[in-house]
DNA sequence: CGACGAGTGAAGCGTTTGGTTAAGAGCGCG
DNA sequence: CGCGCTCTTAACCAAACGCTTCACTCGTCG
């Protein structure tokens, strides 16, 4: 047999071949339908082939993913994780397929990624302000941590992102665009307020409550709290920002928040802000994206909208309720380390 | 040429072959790297193996997907969609087949998909309540309309549902588990508020403030505001319940809420139950699951813990907080429709 | 203008896939 | 027990995948 020279089919650690969609699909199909019988019938094959590509998988993970039980099948633990990974990922790729032949078809497309906070508050108004410039937008939001700003960009995953400044990457530029002020909020009640200058000694120990993404030291907040000696095994984490302040509020805590956000609770006096060494915080929110061509005509125009005063007065005027027919909740990017 | 007599492949509809996950990684590669030389390189291929990848995609959508421009390349519309999806999905065959491998590694897995407005409200009190009786727990709380409850449980894309009861699905369990009533708020100064006994017609117009699956027509809160009238384009969505109840205490409009989450408020005086025909609508929450053999123990474990005294009281106390370090965001189901 | 780099095409090869039939192994049930 | 149903295994095959090397086109830049 004669082999051309360097040939080398699997060398290791490539593109190999493994774990098929095709595979994928049979699993999924015998998941959720309960019998090989049924889910050759439901892809309209016949039994053996199903059986096979899930024998494949059985090889590849060394699992036998699930056994016949009364009535149907009981996945094993790897069973399962599988069924829920393959469902996600054949509905994904379907998704996927249809989008990209749908593309082209009018309407732009937008996917923000920011952090949790500006997800939160600052996204809201400033994609609704910039639909009503741009008629017939798509607009996705996507949370995750600031670290991860550049490689979404760059995978594409995001057209643009909103937080703190992408530093360190030639193809990215990011554009200023509002200066913010951090403070430190307690309620009226909190026994410590009020009271003579506040160090960091007498903050580290203090019942922090913070957003989901609370002490994420990328952005200026998180690293404040850090610096401070705040950790995730000291500080409590409530599903939103705002319900974070509402505990404030209810006086069980310390948070840091947006001056601007705050601004008629602090005016009602609902809130105080705490007389804190170092701050205010002020900082710049920036919006980032990749440089010239590889930038989308959608981003682009985000980007040149987000300096407009239009911008800026849907940021401060702070209502963050969008009209629920355009309403669109954020999605969390998963991070695949 | 002799062919098997029912012998057929790619019928048509069937398990058909496109879109592998190999092309899907070298289209990733060059979107992200700019070039396919440098993702062939990244790979350990030659140039005309990801040429040839990419080239099959090319042609499967009608789309050159990408053309060469100054120091990289730039996508097209539908390379873009492209980009951004085949990234989430070979990202995603890359941690299922690593959280498989890892899989019966000690650590109770347990993915629950809830109504937004219990994602955001009971699950994080009842999963960090159920952790503490179930160390090592690796919790995962996912947000969907109800509607698609079943589907998630047969898929194995969801272990257990926290909402309305899922029914017309024999396989499927329905525990239930806490009685609710939901009354309709407003701010002490709302303008029709404390008058004479609403009926419907003053209610379908007013300005509702709602959480972001506020007309979720599967939950009661939804069904009981679509009955009145309210739909998509009179309400304002926020992108947390909290969020939206915040705006109700400064007066912009009304909500329907739990009538347990705002007690506090209720009793403070900074929100006011109105008197509405039909309200306090009363309902149960249900914990779902798939029947005997087909749920996994920790789900089993979490059904039966829901209806201890434990949980109800977790759910009670009220504090939507947990500590940091056990925090995990909701992540939002995508429905493939 | 020529050279170089990057990308595409073409030809060719072994492997895998994805499918078929046919036969056997397990298992519940009358 | 034997029957039927389900699943698996075996043997087989066409087609596609995933590689390679070699040759060619096409900008770009000196």
């Amino acid at each position: 047999m004669i082999v051309p020279e360097g040939y080398c089919p699997v060398p290791g650690g490539a593109l190999m071949t493994a774990m098929t969609l095709t595979q994928l699909r049979a699993f999924v199909a015998v998941a959720r339908l309960g019998s090989v019988k049924a889910a050759a019938e439901s892809l309209g094959v016949t039994e053996p082939a199903v059986s096979g590509a899930v024998a494949v998988l059985r090889r590849e993970f060394g699992d036998v993913l699930f056994i016949r039980a009364a009535g149907g099948i009981s996945l094993t633990a790897g069973g399962r994780r599988l069924a829920a990974g393959a469902a996600e990922i054949v509905g994904l790729a379907e998704e996927t397929r249809h989008r990209v032949r749908e593309a082209g078809a009018g309407t732009a497309h937008l996917r923000v990624a920011a952090t949790e906070t500006s997800a939160e508050q600052i996204l809201p108004p400033l994609l609704a302000a910039f639909g009503r410039r741009q008629p017939d937008l798509d607009a996705a939001t996507l949370a995750a941590p600031a670290a991860v700003f550049a490689e979404l960009l760059q995978d594409r995953r995001a057209d643009v992102t909103v937080g703190p400044a992408v530093t360190g990457h030639p193809g990215i530029e990011s554009i200023p665009f509002l200066r913010f002020q951090l403070v430190v909020v307690a309620s009226p009640g909190y026994a410590p307020a009020h009271q003579t200058r506040l160090v960091p000694a007498q903050l580290a120990r203090a019942p922090w409550l913070l957003g989901p993404s609370g002490l994420d030291p990328d952005t200026l907040a998180g690293a404040f709290l850090t610096r401070l000696g705040v950790d995730s095994a000291r500080a409590t984490a409530f599903p939103s920002v705002t319900a974070s302040l509402n505990a404030v509020a209810s006086g069980a805590g310390l948070s840091l928040v947006f001056q601007h956000v705050v601004r008629d609770e602090l005016r009602r006096g609902s809130l105080v802000a705490l007389d804190v060494v170092g701050t205010p915080v002020a900082g710049i929110l920036h919006a980032s994206a990749l440089k010239g061509d590889r930038r989308s005509a959608t981003a682009a125009a985000f980007c040149r909208f987000v300096t407009t005063p239009a911008a800026t007065q849907a940021l401060l005027a702070r209502s963050a309720g969008v009209p629920m027919s355009e309403f669109r909740p954020a999605v969390h990017v998963t991070i695949w380390s």
